[in-house]
DNA sequence: GTAATTGCAAACTCTTTGCAGCATG
DNA sequence: CATGCTGCAAAGAGTTTGCAATTAC
């Protein structure tokens, strides 16, 4: 990690009110450096490459603490992980189950219409939309 | 069980293909005999409270079986269960996290504009839109 | 020194699987 | 008789939790 990136992630931390550690700078910078669509475990074999002492309990914590914090949002796509993506912008998402690919859609692009009113006492949380494609069988 | 439900859902079973047991029709009775959301426990819940000798191997055999056999939708909500939606008509979510509610939006009053081309050798297998609602805390 | 954070291992939940016995055609 | 369906129990995967040790303020 770069020293701008480690302060870039440590800024981040700082301004969602997140006390500032190793692993939740490791975890942020393998999370939040780029958009990217990732599970618990694979968080943790990707921070384990740089810092092998983070276990996977602080995975599990830290990405809990990050989407309470709103620097990440988890996906629910498929019945065997959570993923978590880090795009926090208003967006849709394009889903391979076979390949486990999962593309980013803007919501420039798709848009849903026709919300229907909702009940009182109730209030919109977020609109999800998963496109889902398989390969084409010939 | 009514007679003509009994007889009912083993037509069903027997038009998609299905050898017809007590337990699938049962199963069947539970899901099919109007449209619901519910998880693979919950319907064996239901199914034991009339064929008690019902195992929860059997209902999840069960249900897959009837997702192959487009007699009901699996629906990717809640990463605590999967659900199981006996309408098979095009439509959408509006979901309650906190309730555990499960609301049908049909696909007259709700649209999705603006789908991306797939890339080629993908095909479209189906959108899922689920509207994430929460209580109003005042 | 008090509180927060971490690692480890065990616990927990949902779902799947292996296998023996039973039923079915 | 051969196939396939069922129940039971165990296995498996992902996630959460309890707790003691460490670190931080």
């Amino acid at each position: 990690m770069t020293p701008s990136t480690m302060r870039e992630m440590a800024d981040i931390l700082r301004n969602a009110g997140i006390p500032v550690t190793l692993q939740r700078v490791e975890i942020a910078r393998v999370m939040l450096s780029q958009h990217t669509h990732l599970s618990a475990d694979q968080v943790l074999a990707k921070v384990q490459q740089s810092v092998p002492e983070t276990s996977r309990a602080t995975v599990y914590n830290t990405l809990r603490l990050f989407r309470e914090k709103k620097l990440v949002r988890e996906l629910i796509v498929d019945p065997e992980r959570i993923v978590f993506d880090s795009n926090t912008d208003p967006h849709y998402h394009l889903y391979n189950a076979e390949q486990g690919t999962l593309i980013d859609v803007s919501a420039d692009e798709l848009q849903v219409v026709g919300l229907p009113d909702l009940p009182p006492g109730l209030q919109l949380d977020e609109v999800d939309v998963i496109i889902r494609v398989r390969d084409r069988k010939p």
